[in-house]
Order: structure tokens, then sequence, then C-alpha cells
DNA sequence: TTTCCAGCCCTTTTT
DNA sequence: GGGCTGGAAA
């Protein structure tokens, strides 16, 4: 059989990961280096040339966006949809194992997964149930505990506790918190991995058969395992199976949440991978390369690795000083300008910054120079309270005895059940060991309630009730509508908020029912024996979908160092570059934590494919107060000469014209000059760069403000 | 029961 | 500076 097309366009190293035989492959991938070819590759590699079937290979990946960009890419390459292949994130499927065998591990049919805010909201109950102080024990705090434990494989009998009477009271609200969950048949994030490792673990014939069945297994972003991940790899592994696995330590920017770097040595010491090292970059120049090894050559431990491109040396990186946040942006957004300008699409260019705060002012000179922009994080769509909402009523209609979802909707709308009246519903519940549902319909009939929310309640549990009874014959999408309406969701969210955001609102609970029409089970799902309404909750915990959905607009791009890592543009802006913001002051002191932020410095840095600009200001606005700083030590990490300062603002001489140039173009402009611009109008030059077409002015128009052109695309005209 | 305001906190985020 | 929470007032 003719291979040729699986080879053809890969280098060396490429080519050497992607045909190793027998034996655990372990691929150090630098950063744009095309490590998702090559994982896409080796899958095609397996199944055409050593005739693995595709329901023996298992590729895993982190996100569900990862997984989808995979799945489509090995389609593409074997001209076929590979069928029974298991492309999916740990989540995905643990979540599908445990499906199979909800039975053996414990769980109701229609157990649904909760997401972190649910959980955030389901452990802050079971503190106050068991009326613990809320300060001594805040419930985010309990949350970061609970799933720590769990993501080091530990069930509270596990963690040792040293008589201590806080620590005990903690173990407590874990233990509690685990017992809630096992009555409503609920299951967190970390518990999808737990149970599914547990129950391999304990189970020698599941093990016997997962192992059976997967003789490959591969596993991208392998520097952003955790322990609980690592050991299901391992189970999964057995003896005989072949591991493929791609990382790179320089990109791991994740330790704070649980992610081990060390997996990496780890797998290299517990299986003796064969080690190949893809270190030709095919994104970025030369110089931007250079300084971002510079920069990441600062850390100790690492594997070592050097990145190297035979492409275009670049242009200089670009440093701005600015005098406080407000000019940065200015700066920064004006040099986008510049960008399109010349030419350049608004969405080849990405503002990065270490933290969400940074972006407000961004966005306020973007909406005032009217550049499309998206935001990155935030919440996403079926995280919106009112989607949550709405999917709470199809939850309680799959599964009444879903605690959370009845708590959330029981007085949403406000149909006159206050806090007494749940707090009733909870206490019998608890003392019957039953759902709040159970409890609201016994009390209803035993006349628990006073008359007035006796009628509330039973009026709420009748509407679940119609909606329980017409849902069987429906479809996904006429349910949801059903719900929407009956629970008159629309109607809460006009009669208390502005129109705008109700507006907004019912918009998105338009696109939840369109979503939920839409909806086509996956083919895994349905041989797993989900009914379609599982599998759409739980798509929509385990996949929350995008964070705003204008994707095709063509606009600037905002987004912290961190979600911008497997991302990559022409022109990347890194703001914000000062000690104590980045690194940020609670990882300057620790050194591993420094080196972390050093490695989320270097992902930044290799985002960046044609020019990179990093700006830092000397003070900005902190927690509402004048902060002052120094430029960040990265900066000064890396080398100067491949470095260009810009400090316009201040009315100062341009390098450039330092050297002897005069300060002065072919056409006679010179600062000071007026000039005339076909959008812009009058202005005055501030600011000359560089010589010739290719010179940037700084020109302040009396209307637009301060802009940043570049005279031969600019089309000045000279005024008096 | 609902609504409003003062006081609290404040790094990064996917599943 | 701004978003969320909980306690106090209507």
């Amino acid at each position: 059989m003719d291979v040729s097309h699986l080879l053809d366009q890969l280098n060396d190293a490429q080519r050497e990961a992607v045909t190793a035989d027998e034996g655990h492959v372990l691929v150090l991938a630098g950063a744009g280096s095309g490590k998702t070819r090559v994982l896409v590759h080796r899958i095609a590699w397996l199944i055409q040339v050593h005739h693995v079937s595709p329901m023996g290979l298992l590729a895993v990946t982190f996100t569900n966006k990862a997984a989808g960009e995979m799945r489509h890419r090995v389609g593409k390459l074997l001209n076929l949809r590979p069928d029974g292949l298991w492309i999916g994130t740990f989540h995905g499927i643990c979540h599908r194992m445990l499906r199979m065998h909800a039975a053996e591990v414990g769980l109701p049919e229609t157990f649904q997964i909760l997401d972190s805010d649910d959980q955030y909201r389901l452990i802050r109950r079971v503190i106050r149930d068991m009326e613990l102080d809320e300060g001594e024990f805040p419930a985010r705090q309990m949350q970061g505990f609970i799933n720590h434990h769990k993501e080091e494989g530990r069930r509270p009998g596990d963690i040792e506790c040293f008589d201590h009477a806080f620590q005990a009271r903690q173990l407590a609200i874990y233990q509690h918190y685990q017992d809630y969950c096992e009555r409503s048949g609920l299951i967190d994030f970390a518990e999808l991995l737990l149970r599914t490792l547990e129950l391999l673990r304990d189970s020698d014939a599941r093990r016997a058969h997962y192992q059976d069945r997967f003789g490959h297994i591969l596993i991208d972003e392998f520097q952003d395992t955790n322990t609980l991940q690592y050991a299901l790899v391992r189970l999964l592994a057995g003896s005989k199976n072949q591991l493929f696995v791609v990382g790179d330590d320089d990109q791991s920017i994740y330790g704070w949440r649980g992610a081990k770097v060390e997996n990496v040595v780890h797998f290299d010491r517990d299986f003796s991978p064969k080690v190949v090292r893809l270190e030709q970059n095919y994104r970025s120049t030369a110089t931007i390369l250079e300084a971002a090894n510079r920069v990441i050559d600062h850390n100790a431990e690492r594997m070592g690795k050097n990145l190297w491109t035979e492409g275009e040396k670049g242009e200089a990186l670009k440093l701005f000083t600015a005098f406080n946040a407000e000019e940065e942006a200015e700066f920064v957004i004006a040099r986008i300008q510049d960008w399109m300008e010349q030419g350049g699409r608004a969405s080849e260019t990405a503002i990065l910054y270490r933290s969400n705060a940074q972006s407000r002012l961004f966005e306020q000179v973007l909406l005032r120079e009217e550049i499309p922009y998206r935001v990155y994080g935030g919440l996403r769509f079926f995280e919106r309270a009112e989607v949550k909402d709405a999917m709470a009523y199809l939850r309680l209609v799959h599964n009444p005895h879903d605690d959370p979802a009845f708590e959330r909707v029981i007085n949403l709308p406000a149909r006159g059940i206050g806090e007494r009246t749940v707090a009733l519903i909870r206490d019998h519940a608890r003392r019957q060991g039953q759902s709040l549902f159970e409890a609201a319909r016994s009390l209803c009939e035993s006349g628990g309630f006073t008359a007035r929310a006796g009628n509330a309640v039973a009026g709420f549990l009748a509407l679940i009730g119609e909606l329980t009874d017409e849902y069987g014959q429906a479809g996904l999408g006429e349910a949801m509508q059903a719900a929407i309406d009956r629970a008159e969701l629309a109607d809460w969210y006009r009669s208390r908020e502005p129109a705008d955001r109700a507006e907004a609102r019912e918009e998105n609970l338009a696109e939840l029912v369109r979503a939920a029409e839409s909806f086509t089970q996956p083919f895994e799902d349905e041989q797993a024996g989900l009914s379609p309404t599982a599998s759409f909750l739980a798509q929509a915990a385990l996949e929350a979908g995008e964070h705003q959905g204008e994707r095709w607009q063509d606009c600037v791009q905002l987004m912290t160092l961190h979600s911008a890592k497997g991302l990559e543009f022409p022109l990347v802006f890194m703001a914000g570059m000062e000690e104590g913001l980045f690194p940020h002051q609670k990882s300057a002191e620790e050194p591993g934590r420094l080196a972390e932020e050093r490695r989320l410095c270097y992902v930044g840095m290799t985002r960046a494919m044609q020019q990179l600009v990093l700006s830092h200001a000397e003070s900005r606005m902190i927690h509402g107060q004048t902060n002052f700083s120094r430029p960040s030590r990265f900066l000064s990490e890396i080398p100067a000469e491949l470095v260009e300062e810009l400090r316009p603002g201040r009315p100062r001489v341009a390098p450039a014209q330092s050297h002897g140039g005069a300060p002065q173009d072919a056409e006679g402009l010179s600062l000071g000059t007026t000039v005339r611009h076909p959008r812009f109008g009058l202005g005055t030059v501030v600011t000359i760069e560089g010589q010739g077409a290719n010179a940037r002015i700084q020109i302040n128009f009396e209307s637009a403000g301060s802009k940043w052109l570049v005279l031969g695309y600019a089309s000045l005209e000279r005024v008096g």
C-alpha cells in the first residue's frame, strides 16, 4: 500500500515519531512544531500500515476543542470517519465508561454531572447544613480542598488527620458532600476520573476488557496530566499496550490546578519510551524564537529543547514603556490600527495579558475606536445563569431527585416559596433520607406546610409533573421550549432586569432551544445506552460551549496568556510586563511558581508568528489604587539586540533618527508638520520612526486623536 | 418575601 | 474599580 501521503509532509523527527515500531514513544514537542500533525499521522499510520482496528485505539486530549480537531483531521487524512475510534477528553472517556458500568460503580442510570458552579453551590449548602462558620470554612476553599484530594486519588478515609479539630471538620465536609452526591446520583468532574480509576483497579474483568481493547493509547498535552490521570493511563496501559505520549515540559502552565509536569519524567522512568524531540518550529520568526529560547533558558530542570526555524529572521521585538495603563492601551490599539491600515486583519492580532481585569482598558479604547474585538474567558454558553435555570427544569424532568436542580428553580421564577419553606423541605429530606423532590411531595400530602406555602409548592410539583408527562412524546427541543414557556422564565427576567439584559437572556434561551432541537446524540453515547436527554445534559456539563458566539467576525482577540496556549497570531501584544503583575506577586516568591510564570511568558511569546510587541506601564490602578512597578524580569532576560525600544507619547526623536538621519522623509514631512488624512482629517506629526515609505509616523489628529501610521500606506497630504 | 445597599474580596481555568 | 454576598428594611 502506498503510504507516502502519511509521510510526505513530515520532517525527519516527525517521521521518526509517526513510524516508531514496537514500544512506547515520548514526543517532546516544542511550541509550533506540529505536534497535532504527528498525533494525527500516527493514528493514520497505525490504522493503515499496522492494520490496527480503530476500535483498538484510544486518543486522549484535554479539551473538547482539541478532541474535535483531532477527530476532524484524522477523518480527513484517512478520507473516512474512523468509526469506533475513541477520541476524547479524559473526562469524556471516563463518563462513557461509567455510563456503561453505572450499576457496577454504584451509580443510578440517570446520574448527572455537576459542573463547578453546581459543585460550589452544593458545598455551600453542605457547610450551611452542618451549621459551620462560612468565614472559617469558605465554600471556595473547601471546593479546592475536596477537588485537590480527589485529584490525588484520596477518599475522605484515605486522608490522614492529625487530630486537628479544623482538619477533622474539613474532612467531615468532604464526607458529607460525598454522601449528598451519592444520595442524589451526582458526580463531579474529579469524581468521573476517580470512579473510573476505582472501577479499573477493583474489577479484574473490566480492567482486562479495556486493556485488551486498547492496544494503542495516545495522549496529548501530557505535561498537563494530574496524578489521577497518570494513574488511569498506567492502568489502561497494563503491561502490553503501547503508549504514544506528546508533551512539552516548557509549556506546563497548569501546575496550580494539579497538573504534574513531573509526569513527563515519571513516564520516561516508568515506561522507558523512545524519546523524539520536535524542535523545528513552523510558526515564528527566528528572532521571536531566539528571544523565547533565551527566556526559557533561565529555568532550571528542563528536559532540554531549543526551537529553531528555517524561516526568516524577521523584525526585532518591540518594547513600549507607557506612563500608565491607559497610555499602554492607547499604544496597543494604535499599533493595531496601523496594522489594519497596512491591510492586516483585526483577527490576526491578539492582545495577551496575565489577568482578566486587564482587558477593561483595552476594551474601552477598542470600543471608542470602533474596532471589533472579542474577549475570551468569562461565562460560556451553558454556564450562563438563564441557560442553567432552564436546564435545571430539564434536569428535574430527567431525574426529579437532582437536588441542586431543585434548589435552583424551586423559587425561580419567584412563586412565593421562601427560605423558611425550603428549609422545611431540606430538613424533612435529611431526616427521611429522601430527595428534596420526594420530601416536598410528602410534606404536601401530609399537610406539613402552611396553606400558602403548600399551594405554592404543590404548584411547582405540578409544573414538573406536567412537563414530565408531556415530555414523553416530545422531542428535546419541544421539551426545552415547554419548560421555558411553562415556567415563564422570560417574563421573570423582563420583570426584574433592564430591557437589554433581559433581551440578551431571552436570546440565549432561544439559542438553547435551537441547541436542543439540533442536538444529535453521538454514536458512542447511543452505544453506551444513554437516552438523548442524558446525552444532552452530560454534554452541557462536559462541554460548556463557546465563550461567545460571534466567532465569524473579523476582530481583535483579547485573552489571558493561559487561554492563548495552542493558538497563533501574526501580531501578538503582551501587555502588562511588570513585576508583581507578570510574574504575578503571588507567584514571585516560590521558585517553582516563578518557573511556571516564566513558562507562561514562553507560551505567550511563541504565539507570535511575525511580530511580537511587549509593553509595560510605569503605573497602573490595581484594586482602585495606583501602583508603580518595575519592568518584568522577563524583559531583562531577552537579549537587548533582539528588541527595539519605543517610547512614543513623549515628544522625543525616535532612535533611527538620532543616528544622523534627517528627521524628515522624501515627502518633506517633519515633526510639527500639519497633514491631512482622508479618514482622520487634520493632524500634527508628533514622531517619525524610520525612513522612506516604511517610516512610521505618529500624528495627533484634531478629532480622531493620536494614531500611528505607515507613511507608504497612509496617503497623507501636507497642509500649509 | 423581596429588594436594596454596604461591605467583602480580588491570578491563571478546563472538565 | 467592580462584582458578589448577606444582612437589613420595605
